[in-house]
DNA sequence: GAGCTTGTTGTGCAAGTGTATAAATAGCCC
DNA sequence: GGGCTATTTATACACTTGCACAACAAGCTC
């Protein structure tokens, strides 16, 4: 018997068996699957079928979901955002330990898998490429920037008075612009080439660096 | 008479008037305004179409001069790619001067239009954000990359050379990767949220932070 | 289990896509 | 100026896309 192993009847024309889910559970689902179609294909290559058919769905479903494409991919980028700064707020979240001790988990958190990771800036720079044309865009980076860059600027703030030094906030701001930007491309280096580097060994260049660009004194080791 | 602003004459079937142009001049035309169209439009947006209007020619002469639409792509990336790094290291060519005032200088040239560009950066975004599938692209980044790279660390060898230090080729390949990330980093913060900064002040983040990673002493200036 | 709500499917459609190809004409050679 | 070549236009085509809508069934309520 042909197609003995399709479960489904030969000549009924029936339909795709499927399940209801709840509704959070289905969006979600669709955000995700988004994400990695966005990421695989581009932009242009996340059509609604290939969503569909990665969240195990049709194609029409979705538009039970959500209006129309174009909303479904500004909240799959706002949950993306929204998971980046959570986990990189997150490794903040040491309460006992010192500031410098805070800012080089900081740090070196960012500078690790799971923020390291090829298909997390894939996403990113596809959508962000849009900021420039898309004023939605540039908003939702411009506020995750200056949330990122406003709790560096804390951190440093926290440092800096345990070394019993006294910035102005210009120098702060200064600081706080140059670490993010330490941060940020070391970032693009490891998710770009992450196999040209060593395991740990971007997290010891940003910290370095940080380090140096606050005029810390490195901590009892030979250094050129 | 109606019409009377267009030459054509009214009842004639005619075809659009057009001008032969040298190859070279037209591949050019049409690898512009294939730039403009995907850093407008992303890469979606970049039809055939769009990117023929924005020329001054009909679509189907794309097909004469490039095999397809990939291949068109693909020849736009490496023209984007080769004017940034040719004017990245432009900024390196000046003879009669310190090590260390040239490498001020290619920071500064880093961190100013014309390389910090909101459209310059869109494109970047968008065609990087493909690298992760697209093996050609990712090769093609890496060596822009490995060559910015490498022209940091023989200006980092100079300076420190000028500075009597000896550093091992480790010390110089870390020093040459944070230098290129905080040329990165603030390039991206200034391409993005150019209006954040006042002029100049990307630029003087970055020499201070690449001097202070490089241990040179702040020359004449108190600072905190 | 009957009935109802609504999540889900399947099909259809107009617009737009890249590509193929024939027809036309600009500009050089003589 | 006449003719030739190949650049350029214009049209056609198969295919995909986002979206609309009607039919269907999953699972809750009673």
């Amino acid at each position: 018997m042909p197609d003995a192993a399709d479960p489904a009847p030969m000549n009924a024309p029936s339909r795709r068996r499927f399940r209801r889910e709840g509704e959070e559970r289905r969006r979600q689902d669709l955000i995700e699957a988004t994400l990695d179609s966005v990421a695989e294909h581009g932009l242009q290559g996340a059509t609604l079928r290939t969503i569909a058919l990665r969240a195990g769905v049709t194609a029409g479903l979705i538009r039970h979901y959500f209006p129309g494409k174009e909303e479904l991919l500004q909240e799959a980028y706002a949950a993306l955002m929204g998971r980046m700064t959570e986990q990189a707020k997150a490794a903040l979240a040491m309460e006992d330990a010192s500031p410098r001790q805070r800012l080089a988990a900081f740090v070196t958190a960012n500078l690790n898998v799971p923020i390291i990771d090829a298909r997390v800036f894939s996403l990113w720079a596809t959508f962000i490429g849009r900021a420039g044309a898309d004023p939605s865009l540039a908003r939702a980076h411009r506020e995750g920037y200056l949330g990122f860059r406003n709790e560096v600027e804390a951190v440093v703030a926290e440092v800096l008075a345990a070394e019993r030094r006294e910035p102005d906030a210009g120098q702060l701001r200064h600081h706080a612009i140059a670490i993010n930007a330490i941060i940020d491309g070391l970032w693009i280096e490891g998710c770009l080439a992450g196999e040209m580097f060593s395991p740990g060994e971007l997290a010891a260049i940003g910290i370095k660096t940080v380090e140096a660009e606050l005029g810390l004194v490195p901590e009892r080791e030979d250094n050129q």
